[in-house]
Order: structure tokens, then sequence, then C-alpha cells
DNA sequence: CAAGCACTTTACGTTAACGTAAAGCTCGTC
DNA sequence: GACGAGCTTTACGTTAACGTAAAGTGCTTG
């Protein structure tokens, strides 16, 4: 996979007390299941930026929901500078001017036909391996009953 | 983005002659908006097995629906390798042996759960798209009954 | 028959997204 | 004070999925 084909439902998060409000990079590592390496690549290239406390970085609330979100739309197959794209233009929001409001909003729908054709696309891949998997089990039927092969 | 963010809806193989059932590499290429080169890539790593007219390789139909599903399942995320593996299980079902076949229904149950999770990204996506959108949209808003900037 | 077009092979180049190794700080603890 | 755990930086390595360039083949068209 381009994207992590196993676990990693970001589920952990929810799970672990949210109160002390900042974690380690070691902690957001194990609570989306990256690597310490990972996180630092995504603030070199532009998506994260920590505070620091004498050399070690420190990561807050948004912090975390940004790397969530990195992780979501590259489950979703979105590139980190894309990801980057819309993300810096969220943060420049308030004050940007119009031009670049349009422009993010004309990012959005771009995001959001892909995917629509991602939904579609789903749904054609589920009746491919519904196929596939019928088809399987019809063999292994013959088989059990059959002669073993 | 690492699958084609643009266009390409794999759309424009149903409007076109579907009789002479079969195809040269650049009217493939043509049809899925992907290069020869690309085409000759997923032969080498064992996706496609065209028959050679002389030197030329000649795609049929079977040829044409496992690259639509070729791209298909990278427009998904899924690696190369991933499809191969499917597809040449696949392939092998009809005389497969149950071990085979038992690990083939593993695959598809996985790849099948990659999807309900890829499905519930997208539901988060989207809301997290609209959430953006309206607030451009409101400060654009702003911007035009107030002052300019 | 020269030109052009579509195909071929071979092979080196490129990009994204990290992995991995080396070397060094800093803290608590045995 | 030696140690390990966890952090840091720097830098070179790796993999997937092609891109691109070079050089050749084969047809058909002016």
């Amino acid at each position: 996979m381009t994207q992590p084909t196993t676990p990693a439902n970001e589920a952990n998060q929810e799970a672990l007390p949210r109160q002390h409000r900042h974690y380690t990079i070691g902690e957001l590592a194990r609570m989306f299941e990256v690597t310490p390496r990972t996180i630092r690549f995504y603030e070199q290239e532009g998506l994260l930026a920590p505070r620091r406390e004498g050399q070690k970085r420190i990561y807050r609330e948004k912090d975390r929901v940004r790397l969530k979100l990195t992780l979501r739309g590259k489950r979703l197959g979105f590139s980190l500078a894309e990801i980057r794209e819309v993300v810096m233009m969220y943060d420049a929001m308030p004050d940007g001017n119009a031009r670049q409001l349009w422009r993010l909003l004309e990012i959005l729908a771009d995001k959001r036909a892909n995917l629509e054709r991602q939904l579609e696309d789903i749904r054609l891949m589920r009746m491919e391996l519904d196929d596939v998997d019928n088809r399987a089990r019809e063999v292994l039927r013959s088989l059990g009953q059959g002669q073993e092969g």
C-alpha cells in the first residue's frame, strides 16, 4: 500500500487522558502508530509546528488534531503537499484576501470531487470483491464434497 | 497526489467501439489517460500479459478490464503488489488448492475492511471540507459588505 | 526512398515519504 | 558516575511507480 494497509484506526486517542494538553513526540507516535521520524518529517514539510521546551518538541491539542487530519488525508491518498496546501490556507484564512479565499474554495471543490469518485470506486471495488469472494467459496464447497485438490 | 487528482474517470472506454476486440498499447493508453510506459510497467510487474503479434503487444478485452481494475485499485491507494496478489490468485482460482483459496478469502476480507475505513474517512473528510468551506464563504461575505483587504 | 509515426528495448533518472544509522544532550536512578 | 530511556540533529539509504532519453524496427505515405 501507499497508505497503511493494516490497523491504526486513530482509536487510542479518544481513550487516553485528554487533560494534559500537551504531548511528547513519542506519545503522539504511539497514539497514531507512526514513528517519531514520521512526525519530525511532517514538521519539516510544514505540516506541524510544535513549541520547543529547551530542545524538546512539545505538541498541543492543535498539533494532535493536525496530525490526525494529515494521516486521514494520507489514507485517502492525498500527498503531503496537498494536505499542506489546505492546512496552510486554513490557517491564513481569517486575514486572507479574497483571491486566496476563492482559491481555497476551488481546492476544496477539487478535493470533494475526488472523494466522490473514490466513493464510486469503493462501490465498484466492493462488487468485484464480492464476486471473487463468492467464486472462491463456491470452489471451496465443490472441493469439500468432491475430491480434495 | 499519489493517485491522479484531476480527471481520468475511465469514461471514454464505454463510448468507443467495443467491437474490435483488441487494442494497441497506444489506444489503451489514450483510453485510460496513462502513458504507454505505465502499461509496459504494469506488464513487467505481472499485472498484464498481452499477446504478441510480431514484436508488438496486442491487448484484448481481458487485458483492458485488468487495466481498468488496476487503475481503480490505484485510485483507492492499493499498491501494484497488492493488486497483483489478488489478480493472480483470481486467475489461479479454478484449480487452486484449498489453502490458497482460504488465503484469498483472507486477503479479500482485508481489502474490504480497508474500504470500510476509507468510507468512514471520506465521511469525516467531507465534514471537514464543509466546515472550511463555510468559514471561507463567511469571511468572503464579510469582506464583501465591510472593507476590502 | 525518405520521412514520419507508432511501436520496441535498455537503461539511467526522479520524486515522495519515510527508514536507518551515527553521534550527542539530559534526565532520573541504581 | 555509569547507565538506560527518550529526546535531538545530520545525513545517507531505500522503495514504488513511473519519466525520459537513446537507439532500433516496421509500415505507409508523399
